[in-house]
RNA sequence: GGGAGCUUAGCUCAGUUGGUUCAGCGCAUCUGCCUUACAAGCAGAGGGUCGGGGGUUCGAAUCCCUCAGCUCCCACCA
């Protein structure tokens, strides 16, 4: 057999994913094996494949084949994130290089091409994970708008609604004028430094007297929506206007001056002008003080009539807060104008200035029903690896806010309300049951707002209120929440209005781990009761709760947390036992990676370069669970030079003629290197057990590259000596090569979670064997205890042979060169084992015992034995000399300090026996080894 | 502003209940080698007193306090 000098990952790597998939190793169905199962996080439908996938599904894929090595039934399921906001976005670009406006399309219209851009560009990412080598089980591949998801999606917030956890109310949301949308906290960037405005101070008179106040704002076009001006309670300055009202400027609208305690004296001139319209905490300051609302902006950006000025009316909003700065200068109620940064935010897509805007939207209401969630990780039924998420989690959980679940799109679940034209609304999962619903509620002659009875109770208030407050002024916001989220715009036939949003994102992916083992079909999910019954659907039975999921931090409330509530309220079961958070990718600057950096390599390019299992070593090797990883290309050329390394294994051992001498002289090498190979995999499994992917990887290249390839291989080595005939070929006894053989498949069974690719071929090279006898579905090595006693005399002689080749390496003498040694020790019999691989390894021509110090010899110390080299140089006794009395100085010391610890009543006294003891032993140890360095240096002088 | 975490060789990081066989791995560096598996390699070496200071303890990188620097999450000043 003639195999290639390097190995070369091209060749091989899509022949065996091709055959994995052919004899359907991923392939999983219930059976009475035990599952590990691992739902992947659905990339985004739109994704394509980046380095933080590489990671995740690496990690993901290396956990899944170790359960498969160990029998169990390992099912990792595939699949995509329908990714509303990020989808939508795509499918406009396209329909803009086609000259189409969503503006001018009807929702039917849009969603058609939707599905159109998914059916062609959808999904390409799941394709590219069968490069890195995922063995997830494709027949179970799912979408979060398939048909039975979205029919889960619909009917969870049906049941949530008539829970009571869902409920509608107003929020203050990002509002883009230009795009006209509302916008998620993640699409608004803010400028790292802030942007450059002014702070204006304005002059606000005391209605019935000469008096005025000077508040301090950014935003003077928002003044025609000022409702309140507002100090901070203890501000001794403004006490005596408490109570009084204050005159907007222009407008003259009296407003009251309260106070807040939201307010801080030291800001500005410490008195606030309140606009609930169109800031958030203005709007909560209005909240608290039963304050009107002035929407005075259209969706647009444009002033409307509410700002009672009729030539601003339609105008732009900063063209307005130009006019109104110029007036209120020139009628001297403009007092000071100074330079200011502020912290704006931009939409993402249109970088217009983002306005916050007050809408209409679906909430969940979080705190009872997030409880256990919370709980699961305080008590560890799920584990979060690494630890110190559970602080973070757990601050998030009790502090946790209502979900708002609405957003103004129309990719994703449509929401399942129906309103009719008294704005009742009737929540149901098809329109059918909500027409019902209206028929019974026109029959009461009801006009109370059906599903109303769980709106939050503040906002109840606001709502029945009546009075000329925030309640009222809702109905000024309702126009302008009607444009937001437009309810209105959808009739049917019934005379029924569906609402127009659509759900949240993540209020589809949070059913993930119940939906992809359709745990919400008619047979198991009960709607009286609201829960699952699990035993009903045998999948699920069978799967649920998964093992682990892995994923970033950065989703851990997104859809970690939501992943567990809708576990507990469903099935009162975790989803998962475990969570690996891994970090984000980042550069060797620690930058994040990112497309418009342009720092971010594509994986596939790497896979190209490096092999699919170099770069897989490659991101595993610095990845510690939690941390961010610093990628380095360099890491992953070391992934591929680990595989070369194997390979080159490979064909040292199928370069061998095999001979059917006996050979006892490997003996040793063997014994030392099983008992090695049982020590190892006790460590990986400890590295497994506690998540330390990255650790394990770490033991494993050292036991290839070091134990196995640097020591074992050495050890059994024909020597050229050895093989007069063969063709060249050097020989090596059958025995030793069918262990060996063994050796090897064991280290590509615990190799293959991590380089399945080469470790499949090797396995094969290895030996003949039946196309479906794959290391993919083989059994993992088992171990057993090691014989500590061989572990450490072979340790001991790797020293021994380590220390020549130094004092070699110090004198100039070639390793080709043999050399003599003999040694003084009291116990020769420990060396009788080992005493033939060191001759070998360090290239001795002889290895003797004797009593006496050698002359004219180079000395070492390994243990308290000592060793003397006999090479042909001259011997340096100065040299020598200092060598040795450094050593004896440091030695001196160290005795001292184990002499006065030990001298030291409170230590023997109060630390454990086995400490004492180790102290003794290291006491008698060092004074051995002293007393041998000090007779060395008298035999010098 | 609230919360969490980090600071160990040039770089990235280990160091699990405090005990000089814990001061380590890998990369990088230096030295010598193209030794018929591998120069994508082999053999060997140097390098830190564990951010600063204080304390607890017989003993601290490991516990406590404090100062400094950095990171992340949440909320955000008109």
């Amino acid at each position: 057999m003639s195999l290639e000098k390097h190995y070369n990952p091209k060749a091989v790597e899509d022949k065996w994913y091709a055959h994995w998939l052919k004899h359907e190793f991923f392939k999983s169905t219930p059976d009475e094996r035990e599952p590990f199962t691992i739902v992947i996080p659905p990339p985004n439908v739109t994704g394509v494949l980046h380095m933080g996938h590489m990671l995740n599904n690496t990690l993901q894929d290396v956990l899944i084949r170790k359960a498969r090595l160990e029998g169990k039934n390992a099912c990792w399921v595939p699949g995509t994130d329908h990714a509303s906001i990020a989808t939508e976005a795509k499918v406009v670009q396209m329909l803009r290089e086609r000259k189409i406006k969503k503006s001018e399309l009807a929702r039917d219209e849009f969603l058609n091409y939707a599905w159109e851009w998914k059916a062609k560009y959808g999904g390409i990412i799941l394709q590219q994970l069968k490069k890195i080598g995922a063995s997830v089980d494709w027949e179970r591949e799912h979408f979060t708008m398939d048909e039975a998801y979205h029919k889960a999606v619909i009917r969870v917030f049906v049941d949530l609604h008539k829970k009571g956890f869902i409920y509608r109310g107003l929020r203050m949301i990002n509002w883009d004028c230009e795009a006209q949308t509302a916008l998620s906290n993640e699409e608004v960037i803010y400028a790292e430094n802030g942007e450059k405005s002014f702070l204006y101070h304005f002059k606000y008179r005391i209605q019935d007297t000469d008096e005025h106040i000077i508040i301090a704002t950014q935003r003077p076009e928002t003044i025609m929506g000022d409702t309140a001006v507002a100090v901070n309670p203890n501000d001794e300055r403004y006490k005596h206007l408490i109570g009084k009202m204050a005159l907007v400027p222009m407008i003259n609208r009296p407003v009251p001056i309260i106070t807040d305690n939201y307010v801080e004296k030291e800001f500005g001139t410490g008195c606030l002008k309140v606009t609930p319209a169109h800031d958030q905490n203005d709007y909560d300051i209005g909240v608290r003080h039963n304050l009107p609302v002035i929407d005075t902006l259209n969706p647009d950006g444009t002033l409307n009539e509410l700002c009672e000025i009729p030539e601003y009316v339609g105008l732009d909003r900063f063209k307005v807060r130009k006019l109104v700065v110029e007036r209120l200068r020139e009628e001297n109620i403009l007092v000071k104008e100074e330079d200011f940064v502020t912290r704006i935010g931009r939409s993402e897509r249109t970088n217009s200035v983002i306005e916050p805007r007050l809408s209409m939207q679906w909430f969940i209401r979080m705190k009872e029903i997030s409880k256990r969630a919370l709980e699961a990780v305080e008590n560890d039924e799920v584990k979060l690896h690494p630890e110190k998420f559970k602080n973070t989690y757990r601050h998030w959980m009790e502090n946790v806010r209502d979900w708002c679940i609405s957003r103004q799109l129309w990719w994703g679940q449509r929401i399942p309300a129906w309103y009719d034209e008294a704005g009742n609304v009737y929540v149901a999962e098809t329109e059918a049951e909500a027409f019902e619903q209206f028929n019974k509620n026109v029959h009461r002659g009801k006009s109370t707002v059906h599903g109303q009875q769980s709106t939050d109770d503040r906002r109840q208030t606001a709502n029945d209120s009546g009075k000329s407050t925030v309640g009222s002024g809702l109905s000024a916001i309702g126009k302008a929440a009607s444009v937001a989220s437009s309810p209105l715009s959808g009739e049917t036939e019934r005379g029924l209005y569906q609402d127009t949003d659509v759900l949240d994102t993540w209020a589809s992916s949070w059913l993930w781990p119940i939906a992809v083992f359709d745990g919400f079909n008619d047979r198991c999910f009960d709607k009286e009761k609201g829960k699952i019954n699990k035993a009903a659907n045998p999948e699920l039975n069978y799967y649920y709760p998964t093992q682990i999921l892995i994923t970033a931090p950065e989703i851990l409330f997104f859809w970690v947390a939501r992943m567990m509530i809708a576990g507990y309220e469903y099935l009162d079961e975790k989803p998962f036992s475990d969570v690996y958070l891994h970090g984000i990718v980042r550069d060797k600057q620690r930058r994040k990676m990112s497309k418009s950096l342009g720092n971010s390599p594509d994986p596939l390019d790497l896979i190209d370069k490096y092999g699919a299992d170099g770069v897989r070593i490659g991101m595993l090797l610095s990845s510690p669970a939690g941390n961010d990883l610093l990628f380095d290309e360099k890491l992953c050329e070391q992934g591929r030079n680990f595989c070369n390394k194997i390979w080159n294994a490979l064909r040292l051992v199928k370069g061998w003629n095999i001979s059917d001498e006996k050979n006892e002289a490997n003996t040793p090498a063997i014994l030392w290197f099983e008992n090695r190979l049982n020590q190892v995999i006790f460590q990986l499994e400890n590295s497994y057990a506690d998540y330390r992917i990255s650790e394990a990887l770490h033991t494993l290249y050292n036991l290839i590259w070091d134990d196995f390839c640097s020591w074992y291989l050495e050890m059994i080595k024909p020597a050229p000596s050895n093989s007069p005939e063969g063709g060249g070929r050097l020989a090596l006894d059958s025995h030793t090569y069918n262990v060996t053989i063994d050796f090897f498949e064991k280290l590509m069974q615990l190799a293959h979670p991590f380089v399945p690719f080469i470790s499949e071929e090797i396995w094969h090279t290895l030996k003949e064997r039946n196309e479906k006898d794959c290391i993919t579905v083989s059994r993992y090595p088992q171990s057993e205890s090691p014989n500590e006693n061989i572990l450490k005399q072979a340790e001991t002689a790797k020293e021994i042979i380590s220390r020549v080749r130094e004092v070699r390496a110090q004198a100039g003498i070639s390793p080709n060169e043999a050399v003599a040694m003999c040694a003084i020790t009291n116990n020769a019999a420990a060396y009788d084992f080992f005493k033939p691989l060191v001759t070998k390894l360090a290239n001795l021509s002889a290895f003797d015992f004797v009593t006496e110090e050698a002359d004219n010899a180079k000395t070492f110390l390994v243990g308290t034995d000592k060793f003397f080299l006999h090479i042909q140089t001259e011997i340096n006794p100065e040299e020598e000399r200092k060598k040795l009395t450094d050593e004896i100085n440091y030695l001196r010391g160290f005795i001292q300090s184990v002499q006065k610890k030990l001298g030291n009543e409170r230590f023997v006294a109060g630390a454990p026996a086995e400490v004492v003891e180790k102290e003794k032993q290291k006491l008698s140890d060092g004074e051995m080894k002293l007393k041998a360095l000090e007779e060395s240096l008298e035999k010098l002088n």
